[in-house]
DNA sequence: GTCTATAGAAGGATAGAC
DNA sequence: GTCTATCCTTCTATAGAC
């Protein structure tokens, strides 16, 4: 992605990655990710000292890339429509660039609950939502959004956003099955998706 | 769930349910099964030969049970939006009651892709898709759908329904955070999101 | 820092008694 | 059919040479 793999440490990270991702923890096998990395197997406990530690750093490397771009939601010079639409465009097409990022991490939260909490606390809901409520205070009286049915919005925001790729395998194949390609698909999807949220809470 | 367990095939194949839904398979061990079975591990081979075996055994059951949850869909008696609101207040109750099926099926279409096929060859997808087109054909002239959107649609229905038990851990740490409770939160969402649904494609 | 060799533990599977 | 004991493979982790 970024820069040459210069150090062999870089080159466990980057293996390590790409295995954890594909196999999952339970999956993955230390071999494996030594020779993707085209290292010895001792090598990766002479930097990471444990299969559990090297898992650890790929995994906040990944909450990190994902969280940082999130922040825009707080972009003042947005109007909430434009969020919307930035949001499926722009998150879509992250994940289309990483479709397996998903279910890798949804895997790791459910095995790991308290890892949450890091992701919680880095966030600051509390504080996001108060501010994001005062930004649009005035527009929201032109949808039909309740305090209520704020957390339902945004939920199903990330659902409708996230899923096809959770469950890519098999949208994929029922998608090859009546004759669509799955990533024209999503590319289609992107902008629909925008028509779809704002007609349904518009008033 | 059904009547008491009586044999020990029975009992392992109940064990194994359990173990495979919250482990998978690779952090499943037969000894969990054959502790949680309260019995040996030879016998788990005894009657299952192999833990690859008693797995497919699992997961044929629960995608069979899935399966026959959605036949209503075909049913001649049923509007458009009947069928919606139907969808989701029973698949979400389903889930409500199986929370954890979601993430092990997914996760098993992820690393077996082959078993999809099954899956669709069971539904036949094209043919459904033209009995529902003409069960519905004057209707949908009521409504925002192409024979583009149809798609989109499907898959958005599938993702508001079930997205949040497949990302359950994370909405909810984020509800408790923000002071709701994640099973009433589902009851209001089963209402909450046919309306969502059909004001998004009315025209 | 990187390699080879190997320790040591865990897990799937089977043999054989009852 | 069910159990104990055990085999054999696989995997993480480390020791020690270079």
């Amino acid at each position: 992605m970024d820069k040459i793999e210069s150090n062999t440490e870089e080159k466990i990270f980057n293996a390590a990655t790409e295995i954890f991702i594909t196999k999952g923890f339970d999956g993955a096998r230390m071999q494996d990710i030594a020779d993707f990395a085209g290292i010895n197997k001792a090598a990766l406990h002479y930097y990471y000292r444990s299969k559990k530690r090297l898992f650890d750093a790929v995994f906040e490397k990944i909450a990190n890339q994902i969280l940082s771009r999130l922040v825009f939601v707080l972009d003042e010079n947005l109007t909430l429509e434009e969020k919307i639409k930035y949001f499926f465009r722009e998150h879509i097409s992250f994940l289309q660039n990483n479709p397996t990022l998903p279910t890798f991490v949804v895997n790791e939260l459910n095995r790991n609950p308290e890892k949450i909490k890091k992701f919680i606390q880095k966030i600051n809901l509390k504080e996001l939502g108060s501010k994001l409520e005062n930004q649009h205070k005035e527009e929201l009286e032109n949808y039909n959004i309740t305090k209520e049915t704020i957390p339902m919005l945004i939920v199903s925001i990330a659902a409708l956003c996230v899923f096809p790729f959770v469950d890519r395998v098999l949208i994929e194949s029922v998608m090859k099955e009546i004759g669509y390609n799955f990533d024209d698909y999503m590319v289609k999807r992107k902008e629909h998706l925008s028509d779809f949220v704002i007609k349904a809470i518009l008033k």
